[in-house]
DNA sequence: ATGCCTTTGTGAACGCGTGCACAAAGATAG
DNA sequence: CTATCTTTGTGCACGCGTTCACAAAGGCAT
């Protein structure tokens, strides 16, 4: 069990919260718009309604980066655009490659959201020789064979996984054998890598089955028991544990 | 500020922790997978390591459901899929409307792992009148025009919009109007909406963002100050503030 | 039937994140 | 220079989520 670890940065990161580093992106895209809209400075009470956010947690937010801020007046736009996106780590050039040109990986690779905001997608990687130097979003797609080379060439550091679930692990031990240290997985695996790396997962489905779940408490409830199938309450399909007739144990609620 | 709110669903949810919730679908893809392996039973040990969580916040979060699962041999896999998925609302069909089809919507109509857990595209639909009638995913695109009968005629309550951010608002106080009462937001716009509406928030950037944040923690750190533009020190480009000369607080940290 | 062994279910402690509420800080007007 | 007004930055309290650790519960062997 050495490689078990997923999702957590262990390094509890220089003392910004977690939460908070989910939030700045958020804060840099409302800073953004304002700063194309040639607002000069913002109070947190404006900033935060922007984001989506409370203003307390906005300035508290704001408080780990450093006291940049004017009282009585607010933040400076400009200012704090480049604070976030220092912080963020946004001023300098990531090369990212991504894994699996599907459907989802050739969204990806058009995607306008990522060369805005200092991603550069470096290197499109398929499994699939019929793909190979096929054009997507202006970048030849290359064969997974070439992976460690490519990888190592461009000095990616970040790759993003959106292969079938069968290959993700696979493509994902070989990312980190090259050097990648973040991985971005779509996924829907649980991917194991060794300390030091860092797995964000993005679930599609399992965005729908939270929501479907709210919406059941929602329309539901009333509606309770609707056609209701027949729970399979074969606790013992055939094998083990209860020869001793039929289980009682079907509605436990 | 009546339309204010977003994101946090605000009836608690019957005592079920919302952390709990978003849990629940990782359980569920991994007893999904050792169901097709016919494998009867799982303890709380094994199943957890298989969604990559804490065996203790498992049974914790099973608690919530009830007490499902036998002391010394662990849970019958058949028995917790139908109880995750009944509390899911996944035993129940789910149509779902895609709102604007480009290189995303497009994917998301492709991917298979919507209807694998009950989810059923039922319409796809976007404000290009030359797309209109074109197939994807088998389902032919249907204009913006109709969107409201659209909605009514197939009885959808959650909608996916993948449309640019100037639109989203837009289209989603339309579902909104035509009866859909959760949904899921690709566009990096934050949305207002009614209370009693759930949305969530799918934002690729940001999470890209969120590893270069740990990225630059781990790589840098000592090569700290690499090239160093001018920080954008004009804190007064021309309006407000101060006429004092020049800003004293150009470097905070 | 009895005792051992495995695994669940949960009480309790802890830590993180959130939000309140206010004092400190600075701008602005007189 | 003083008073007033705005807005930041933060101490504090509270609640949620996580984790530990163990008693209760059940299977299984003898």
């Amino acid at each position: 069990m050495a490689t078990g670890r997923t999702h957590r940065p262990a390094t509890r990161s220089r003392g910004i919260p977690e939460a908070t580093v989910a939030r700045l992106p958020l804060y840099l895209r409302a800073l953004t718009a304002l700063s194309e809209r040639s607002v000069p400075t913002v109070s947190s009470e404006e900033l935060a309604t922007a984001a989506g956010v409370n203003s307390a947690k906005l300035r508290k937010d704001f408080s780990y980066l450093g006291s940049y801020g004017t009282r009585g007046v607010g933040y400076d736009v400009e200012y704090l655009v480049y604070q976030i996106s220092r912080e963020l780590g946004l001023t300098q050039d990531w090369p990212v490659a991504i894994v699996g040109i599907g459907n989802l990986g050739a969204a990806l690779a058009n995607y306008g959201g990522f060369a805005s905001r200092g991603f550069r997608v470096a290197a499109l990687i398929d499994a699939d020789p019929a793909m190979a130097g096929t054009p997507v979003a202006g970048i030849a797609v290359q064969h997974t064979d070439d992976l460690d080379r490519i990888i190592s060439d461009n000095g990616v550091s970040i790759g993003v996984i959106t292969t079938p679930p069968g290959a993700a692990q696979q493509v994902c031990d070989r990312l980190v054998a090259a050097g990648v240290t973040s991985i971005l997985n779509f996924a829907p695996t649980v991917l194991s890598v060794p300390e030091g790396v860092d797995v964000r997962k993005v679930d599609l489905s399992i965005e729908l089955q939270i929501l479907a779940f709210h919406e059941q408490r929602k329309a539901g409830e009333d509606a309770a028991a609707e056609d209701e199938g027949a729970p399979p309450m074969r606790a013992t399909p055939a094998g083990r544990k209860g020869p001793d007739g039929d289980m009682p144990a079907v509605m436990p609620a």
